[in-house]
DNA sequence: GGCTAGATGCAACTGAGTTGCAAGAGGAAA
DNA sequence: TTTCCTCTTGCAACTCAGTTGCATCTAGCC
C-alpha cells in the first residue's frame, strides 16, 4: 500500500469509470482528493505545479468527471442571475427554488418549509439559507 | 384606488426607499410583481414593451433594488464553478456549503444536518436538495 | 513498435455582466 | 412654470468564465 499523497485511488477511479488516465486528469484529482473546500478551475490550475496544463483541458476533465459523477459542482453554477420581489420572505431565509433538469423552468415553492440547518460547527454566523431544488417539474415528470 | 394592472405600489416602493420613479424603474417592479417566478435581466428586458430600455439600465436598477431589499436574487450568482469529489455525498443531497460574505471563502459543512424539504407541491420529483448559507465565517465573526 | 480513438493545446469565440462618460430626466425650490 | 442640481440612462467598449473547432498528441490495446 502506498502511503505518499499521491495515491492509487484517482487511478482506479478513472479506470473504473472507463477514462484514459492521464497526466492532467490525475493532476487534477489528487488536488481535489486533498482538497477541504470546493475548487474552482482556477485554483486548481494554480495547484498543479506543472503549468502546462490548459485551461481548456481543466474544464473538459472536470465536465468528464461530472458525467460520470466522479465530481460534482458545489455550487449550481447560475451564470444568469434571477430576480424577484422581496416581500414573501423572511430576512434570513427565502423560500425554495425548483428548477426542472429537463426543461430549465424554475418554480417557487412558497408553500414548502424547510428547518433551518442544524449542527453548525461553532462560530459560523448564518444571516441566509437558500435551498435549490433539482428534479423533474409536473409537466416533464409525467412524460 | 385603481385597479389596474400597473398599481401604485412599485412607486410607493420606490419613495419609501427615497429612489426617483423613473420610466424603466416602473416598468421593472411592475413586471416583477406580476412574475410567478424569478425573472433575469433578459426575461424582463422582453417583457418591457418600450424596447427603448437598455440592459444596462435594467442591471443597474436590478442593483439598487438589492441595495435597498426590494428585491432579491433567487439563485445567488455563481459564475465562478466549484467542483469537489463527490464521494462525501449522497445521491440526493450534498453537505451544505457555507460562503462567508467579508472575505468571501466557502466551507463544507460535513456534519450539519438540513432535512430534506416537506409540503412539496404535488407532481415534482427531487432529484438534489442543494442548500447555500451565507453569513460571517468564525474568523470574519470575531472582527 | 504501430495503430486508433480519445485527450489535449491553441486561438478565437460567446455572452452575462460591468465601467466610463456624456446626455437626459426627476423633482424640489424659486 | 421655469430653473437647476443630482441622480439616472444610453452607448460603446470592456471583462472574464466558460465553450468550440480543429490540428496535434498520447494512452493503451493489439
Amino acid at each position: 500500500m502506498k502511503h505518499d499523497k499521491t495515491t492509487n485511488a484517482p487511478r482506479d477511479l478513472l479506470r473504473q469509470n472507463n477514462l484514459r488516465c492521464t497526466t492532467a486528469r490525475l493532476a487534477i484529482l489528487n488536488i481535489l482528493s486533498q482538497a477541504s473546500q470546493p475548487y474552482s478551475q482556477e485554483t486548481i490550475a494554480q495547484q498543479i505545479n506543472d503549468e502546462s496544463i490548459n485551461k481548456v483541458t481543466i474544464y473538459r476533465a472536470l465536465n468528464t468527471f461530472l458525467d460520470h459523477g466522479i465530481v460534482h459542482k458545489a455550487f449550481t453554477r447560475q451564470r444568469i442571475a434571477h430576480y424577484e420581489l422581496a416581500h414573501h420572505c423572511s430576512s434570513i431565509q427565502c423560500h425554495p427554488h425548483f428548477t426542472c433538469t429537463r426543461c430549465g423552468n424554475t418554480h417557487c415553492l412558497l408553500n414548502a418549509k424547510i428547518p433551518l440547518t442544524k449542527n453548525l460547527p461553532k462560530g459560523f454566523k448564518i444571516h441566509r439559507q437558500q435551498v435549490i431544488l433539482q428534479g423533474l417539474c409536473p409537466k416533464c415528470a409525467k412524460n
